[in-house]
DNA sequence: CTGAAAGCGCTTACAG
DNA sequence: CTGAAAGCGCTTACAG
């Protein structure tokens, strides 16, 4: 019994042709492409097809059920045991709806505190899953250990340096890059660039940050990299605290583009502490897009990472790899783009003055 | 009328279950998660289902025929006019061959020679392409353009930096790190990137090629980049014959990894005329893949792109595009995996000495 | 492009 | 898990 469908009726072809005004025939040869129609009948029939979310169905129906078990492997430390976590927290539970979605059953691995290959494996085994969803780890040796078995393994939100799997994140660097750039845009030349000395995908938005430079020649020493103690709100403070110490006050900087959101949160509390105007004296930028981002005050300008896109190509890329792809068919990376959010924090947009 | 069937029979569960030995309700079962099944029937129903290419059709007639005519734009410099530019004719030759194999009409632009969005535009509303595959190029303000159009757009081997648009790529930055890592493996320190000014896809390569130094913790300056005047087997040579003179030798420098085949052909010419010897004193590494490398004395190391997954997936990510995804679904931009074959230039592997 | 009709391939409910 | 059987949804060939 599949629990959660969207539309209790079954949609059919019937359905289409009715909504779409044309034959039964018609609707079919558009969608099999068996017979030559006409560009504004054929665009009409397709329109009508996905706003009913036949095309959806068919393709689901499609993709044959070669996941039933999907066995999910975070790293203790990212579980969201605390409420500050909450790109964790929305990442997990857009995956568990849409493996609920899909009625796929997902299965949290419980082991020791650091990740083991070997026990991952067994514990897939032990409740027949076929596919394992690695969440942000990138410990090339877990990874090359997993992918020896005889499963299929997906990265969500990490970066495999020897592509071993198959990987799911955000565009990190493009995300990056679009931040600083809008920043440019607006006539800030030295922004500062808070983060921390993370995983990888972290470091690809340090990398960003500096692709905005170069792309306008501008000197990338304008800008500047300060790394916090980690990504929690009082080390964004504390090491702001003491780049306000040490350079007797912002040093000429104009705007703060954060790694996280968290960061963000963090520095809007310490510069306001300060005595400084958001955005007027110095704009803030975050990186996540979660909730208490709209909730700061002022409300904050960020990079919404596409969580529940990140989630449905996650389980999309197990089902490929389980039925079509083989095993031989190279390893891909996927990244998904991220969207800028203009609140109050980074200032109004040159666009829309 | 379809042209290209792999197999004349239609394949249908009938044959998947005769095949595995089980009834013809168990496959169904099997296939739409329809009843619980053991583990060990399962999995054997799918492998023979697998193996008679049934999923692989079923996928097929799920995605729907959204996707009729492909028009093809390729600036016109890239186009395999010189028997020099295999990499252009080997993933162009894949892409009409899977064009082919789907029964997709494939339309290529002829236009000024500069690539131009209105033109393209027009020419793929004049032969009412749905999709637009536009190769080698990343000029942000043409994919700018043409995303802004209502048609749905891939670039193929190419870096859009503002993400406007979907993208395919084989993953330059990790199939350089792998090169340049195996050379590493090897006891090389001293590496020398032979590669040119080129467009953002290859720059990657550069980032790879840090990355291996930087994951070994060893100075980055170990590894020196030279760039040569273009792409050409000749430019290779002129470029390393100054290195040498101005050098006085190598320098010290053990192994050459190179940017493209094209530059390894050149690089091994030179090296030899100069009198080392391959991979004695100085190994050599390319990278694309494409034949003239079997064919080199000694026989070219190098990084081999999978041309024809970059193909299928270009086709897929615009069916997909069409069909279930969206316009507002964020862009996605992905990366095959890459893979090091090794042949005599690189000299022999640790790995099997 | 329509519309009625035949037919195919798969699904599904059920007794064993 | 099997096997025979009913039935559903889509495809397809054809006259208009």
């Amino acid at each position: 019994m599949t629990l959660d469908r969207r539309s209790e009726r079954k949609i059919g072809i019937k359905d289409i042709s009715r909504e779409a005004g044309v034959a039964l025939s018609t609707v079919s040869h558009v969608l099999n492409g068996t017979a030559p129609i006409s560009q504004e009948v054929r665009g009409r029939v397709l329109e009508v097809a996905r706003r009913l979310g036949y095309l959806a169905k068919r393709q689901q129906k499609g993709a044959i059920a070669s996941l039933t078990t999907l066995y999910l492997a975070v790293p203790p430390g990212n579980l969201p045991h605390n409420d500050i976590n909450l790109v964790s927290w929305t990442l997990l539970t857009a995956l568990s709806r849409e493996c609920e979605r899909r009625g796929i059953r997902i299965v949290a691995h419980a082991g020791s505190p650091e990740l083991n290959a070997a026990e991952i494996i067994a514990g897939a085994r032990a409740v027949s899953a076929e596919g394992v969803a690695l969440v942000f780890d990138d410990n090339p040796k877990l990874l090359r250990a997993l992918a020896a078995a005889d499963l299929a393994v997906v990265l969500l939100n990490g970066e495999d340096p020897t592509m071993s799997v198959d990987t799911v994140a955000p565009a990190n660097r493009y995300g990056a890059r679009l931040a600083t750039e809008w920043l440019l845009a607006q006539g800030h030349r030295r922004i500062l660039h808070l983060t921390w000395q993370g995983r990888s995908t972290i470091m690809r938005r340090v990398d960003g940050f500096h692709d905005a430079y170069a792309e306008r020649d501008l000197p990338r020493e304008l800008g500047e990299v300060l790394y916090a103690g980690g990504y929690e709100p009082d080390q964004a403070r504390q090491a702001l605290r003491n780049f306000v110490t040490e350079r007797g006050g912002l040093d000429g900087f104009t705007a703060v583009f954060c790694a996280a959101d968290n960061l963000a949160i963090g520095a809007l509390m310490e510069l306001q502490a300060q005595g400084f105007a958001i955005p007027k004296d110095i704009a803030v930028v975050g990186f996540d897009g979660v909730a208490p981002g709209a909730l700061t005050v002022p409300s904050l300008t960020t990079v919404r990472v596409p969580l529940d896109a990140l989630a449905a190509s996650t389980v999309q890329i197990l089902e490929n790899r389980l039925s079509v792809l083989g095993t031989d068919h190279p390893a891909c990376r996927i990244e998904l783009g991220c969207q800028l959010i203009e609140r109050e924090s980074g200032g109004i947009s040159a666009s829309s003055r």
